[in-house]
DNA sequence: AGCAATAGTTTCCATTGATATACTTAGTTT
DNA sequence: AAACTAAGTATATCAATGGAAACTATTGCT
């Protein structure tokens, strides 16, 4: 038990190592890469807009905007080309009239959200565990 | 090939489905757990907090302002209260003169940080792709 | 008395983000 | 001829967030 806890605590750092090691943290925010991809892809509207587009192949725009409830016209489409520059999604624009928009996620979008699908797993099979730890803390 | 992709879009609908499958999503943002916990964990300065903490067993306050570099004062202890409410770290004060306060990973919170790593990593080993796509996108 | 150190808190201001509404293009329906 | 469609863009307004800097509390040191 110990000691397997000890392990993977091991491995922790040197993966934080391998891959911040040779970055000083001191750097501008936006010079780190993982900061500044991460500011792209783990964005909350994101990681939703991404999440739907995994569980439908392809979704128009106002569709999009329906699943991502909540979301508006302006920030879901400047998020769509954000996410369109980066690579992760695709979109197809069709020109029949009324015009037609495509968006489905790209060979890399689809492996980002299979990496990303583990985590909001994680979170999923975790939030009681979070809910009772907030409500604990609450009490006084 | 075309046979492996297709079964891996296949279970991430699954995994989708058995995730989002029971929830409405014109439910508010915040009775989704998922959206619920994520927005904590997932929060741009949440997680490099948690990375360093993941890199030192235990850091003070000022240290933790110096690595997680640009951060104020504010957002920082709003941060830390937040993740210490729900479970991911654990805030011993030792009344002495100056006060010493020393912040430190839960086991729950290591087991976050390692699911998170996943996540950073493929970042990191995936940055060079996104700028790349970033960079054709921008030529026209 | 005044300063240093730690771990914050408070206050104010600026930037960002979000919401709502109207507008666009162009062909088809009423 | 007005209305409707889709996929946004444009604009104005409003709320929330974030950052900077000053401030607090406590005690020992000079």
């Amino acid at each position: 038990m110990e000691t397997i806890a000890e392990n993977q605590k091991v491995r922790t750092v040197k993966k934080i190592e391998k891959m911040f090691g040779h970055i000083d943290y001191k750097n501008p925010p936006e010079l780190c890469p993982v900061r500044d991809v991460m500011s792209v892809a783990s964005d909350q509207w994101s990681v939703l807009i991404l999440l739907w587009l995994g569980y439908f192949p392809v979704l128009r725009f106002n569709k999009l905007k329906k699943y991502v409830y909540g979301i508006s016209n302006k920030v879901l489409s400047q998020r769509l080309k954000v996410l369109e520059a980066d690579g992760y999604i695709e979109r197809k624009a069709y020109p029949e009239v009324p015009i037609r928009v495509e968006y489905s996620l790209t060979e890399f979008g689809q492996s980002y959200v299979e990496k990303l699908l583990e985590l909001t797993e994680w979170m999923h099979d975790n939030s009681p565990k979070v809910m009772a730890n907030r409500e604990k803390y609450g009490l006084f």
